[in-house]
DNA sequence: CACCAGGCAAGTA
DNA sequence: TACTTGCATGGT
């Protein structure tokens, strides 16, 4: 008989990982496509995203010099399937502007820095809020960030399992008490909250009766 | 046709 | 401080 985890967080996590098996998000990617796309897609689905990423790797042109080098009305053209071109066109020049003064234009250096300077350059960017920032640290850097977003805030409060009206730095705390720390759980927890919030908890229509996480607060 | 998608910053009161 | 609005393409 098995037993279920007495740590609600992991017990989530044992019945989603059960359900959807493994994510593997972002597979096969490089640090600096997961960058990108980690500002490309804010509020925008990941299918676009793609489109986007596709137009810069086929021009040749993802690379840090070469985004850098780029006028600005050009990234825009190369990335506007996915959306708000002309403002992630800019952000895209913030960041990546960020990463040339700080670390001389060298990604690795980024990615080896702590955590805590990282996450502070980063949020310092104009276009880089705390989502985008933690998904760049923990997908690209694969430092031991717990990402939250809109579906983590609808799945987790809609069971009732966090409060209705919490901030992200409360829920990503809450998170991060209750798990340990492994960039690989974080990543497979984020990914398995994205597949039930989009399959049983959208915002118009839920279908709650198959809901792989029914009664998983008692 | 309406609504939604792995946010964020700027404006208003 | 606490709302509200602009940004924009593409899929359902």
């Amino acid at each position: 008989m098995k037993q279920e985890n007495n740590n609600l967080f992991l017990r989530v996590y044992d019945r989603l990982h059960s359900y959807y098996g493994s994510q593997g998000w972002w597979p096969g990617e490089t640090p600096l496509e997961m960058m990108v796309g980690a500002v490309l897609t804010q509020n925008t689905s990941w299918g676009n995203v793609e489109k986007a990423l596709g137009n810069l790797k086929n021009a040749g042109h993802l690379s840090v010099s070469n985004l850098l080098e780029m006028e600005q009305e050009q990234l825009a053209e190369y990335i506007r399937p996915s959306g708000y071109y002309n403002i992630k066109a800019r952000r895209l020049k913030n960041l990546l502007q960020m990463i040339s003064d700080k670390y001389e234009g060298e990604l690795t250096y980024f990615l080896k820095d702590s955590l805590e300077e990282s996450r502070e350059n980063l949020l310092k960017v104009k276009g880089v809020g705390p989502e985008t920032a933690d998904a760049i640290l923990l997908y690209a850097a694969e430092k031991p960030v717990f990402v939250i977003d809109t579906y983590t805030h609808r799945v987790f409060s809609r069971h009732q399992l966090v409060e209705e009206d919490t901030d992200y730095f409360t829920l990503q705390q809450e998170f991060m008490d209750n798990l340990p720390e492994d960039p690989v759980l974080f990543n497979e927890f984020h990914a398995l909250i994205v597949a039930v919030a989009k399959e049983f908890c959208k915002k118009a229509k839920p279908r709650c009766s198959d809901c792989p996480l029914q009664r998983v607060e008692e």
